[in-house]
DNA sequence: CCTTTGTATAGTTTATAACTATAGACTATA
DNA sequence: TATAGTCTATAGTTATAAACTATACAAAGG
């Protein structure tokens, strides 16, 4: 059984004549007729009493038609429904944040993708970059927001921003209050370290190894938040991404950027490199893109 | 799009590969992955990541998915259901009885068919010969129930049995108390006539002129049911069916057989020549032929 | 690095659905 | 009752599309 069979058992139905239906469809007459008699022979019996003047259904095809027309009109609607679903925004996207980036961004994105698409379903998942990574390649995730570089050949990724690190600190150390930083002198002071198993630990740590600092750490954290914390305490300074600065309205640490040689890390999109992008992940992408915080 | 590509396109899904799903489909893997392209282009959109190990749905595909399945789902139903509905006895069947046939056939008939096909519907329809065989014709009738003959090469007959015409008269007649009733003998007695509207009416005409009789007519008549009524009130004698004559329970009239040259006629049932009858159709021509009043 | 696994592509063959022409059956009108 | 007109079915052919084989190319795993 075939479509096409249907839509000529359909036709005829509607014209009443094997050749009016084949001209509707297109189609010579004997090339109805037979596909016709194939459908019949399919199904085991006629489906259509041929009576000269006009054609009528049997009694299994009167049980057929309905049932036919449901089908073609079932089909008529995928198509149609399958273009506009997607225009329309319905979908699911699963996406992912590294850590450093969640708490600042996360929130603003939800909040603006739910407005425009509120006919898809989000999944958020939290991870650092080689669980997103992993995930992304085993297909699991869509698209994950992380920092560059990520050197992994199934991994494509798209570079949405530069994000200044900038020397946090409170007004306990001199630094805060000078008018310039420069990179020679951060390692006066105490500083307090983000652990390498994030890639923005492991960047400040390469970081400071390019510009022959020896940082004179006293704490090594695995939350960014606790490194806020040790901050507003006096503890120590650190590098921070400008957008848990941005994001910090309590105003007990002051925020500088460094002169010379400013520390920074690239925020990208992360996607499988040979899956086909979603609308939906495209659109995500670019809230992330213009919601990130920046000055 | 065509039936065989969403079938490829769901074994793909459920296998998780071409190659199997080829294997599956007993096709080739190169035929299905022309297939599938197909369907992607008709759509416009791709419906699988081929990720090398593994393909992986995307969005259009997954919204694709569900709704193929049921496309599928249905057609598989679609050909079982034709084939039990049949079986089962769904449908409609349209039958007819001329007038007088119909008093003593057709509520054995219709009580018999609804016991044994509680699924099927049954239009029932009364008329002359001429009626019926019009409908016949015009497909608005399945089957008619009348006497023979019926001249018209667009109806098939088959005939059922050969119904008796019964002398019917009252004891006021001597004809009821003879032993022996020859033919030559009706034209004694005042005979109750049926119009010839009605084919019996006509058989019972053409009857006595083949005999030579010239009959001693008191009383035309257009319904089988006052030349009853008429004969048991003593005005007269008739020749009527003797299924009318086994339905009388009264008593008032007494039925004889002619014994020399039995006037009688074939009760047969009428079909369109060129229409395939209906499982319904048969079934209710032999339900005919087994409750038709005989002794 | 090589083998294995898997999909895509190229070229060919087969199968099927299209076509043309015509037969055969019926309807309607002269 | 002829006869033209209108159907569907059949026969034979052509064209299309779906199958096949062989192979290229990419990725994964030992």
């Amino acid at each position: 059984m075939e479509l096409h069979q249907l839509e000529y058992f359909v036709a005829i139905t509607e014209t009443g004549s094997f050749s009016r239906a084949a001209q509707r469809c297109n189609v010579a007459q004997p090339s109805l007729s037979q596909q016709i008699i194939k459908l019949e022979h399919e199904i085991g019996q006629p489906l259509f009493d041929r009576l000269g003047r006009k054609v009528v259904l049997t009694e299994v095809g009167k049980r057929l038609l309905p049932r036919a027309n449901v089908i073609l009109g079932e089909l008529q609607e995928i198509k149609g429904e399958l273009q506009t679903e997607i225009q329309a925004g319905y979908g699911n996207l699963r996406v992912g944040f590294i850590p450093t980036i969640a708490p600042f961004v996360l929130p603003l994105v939800i909040r603006r993708f739910s407005q425009e698409f509120p006919n898809a379903t989000l999944e958020v998942h939290e991870g650092l970059t080689e669980e997103l990574v992993q995930k992304i390649i085993d297909a699991d995730l869509d698209v994950g927001i992380t920092s560059l570089p990520i050197n992994n050949k199934k991994i494509h990724t798209e570079e949405l921003l530069v994000e200044p690190l900038l020397v946090a600190s409170t007004q306990k150390f001199e630094i805060a209050s000078r008018a310039v930083i420069q990179v020679k002198e951060l390692d006066d002071f105490p500083f307090i370290a983000l652990s390498e198993v994030h890639c923005l630990g492991e960047q400040v740590q390469s970081f400071c190894y390019q510009q022959d600092l020896e940082l004179n750490i006293v704490c090594h954290t695995s939350q960014l938040v606790t490194v806020h914390n040790c901050i507003a305490l006096g503890l120590g300074v650190s590098l921070v991404p400008q957008a848990l600065a941005i994001s910090d309205t309590s105003g007990d640490i002051i925020y500088r950027t460094v002169s010379d040689i400013a520390p920074k890390r690239k925020i990208a999109a992360a996607t499988h490199a040979r899956r086909n992008q979603s609308f939906l992940a495209c659109q995500f992408i670019e809230i992330v893109r213009s919601e990130y915080p920046s000055n």
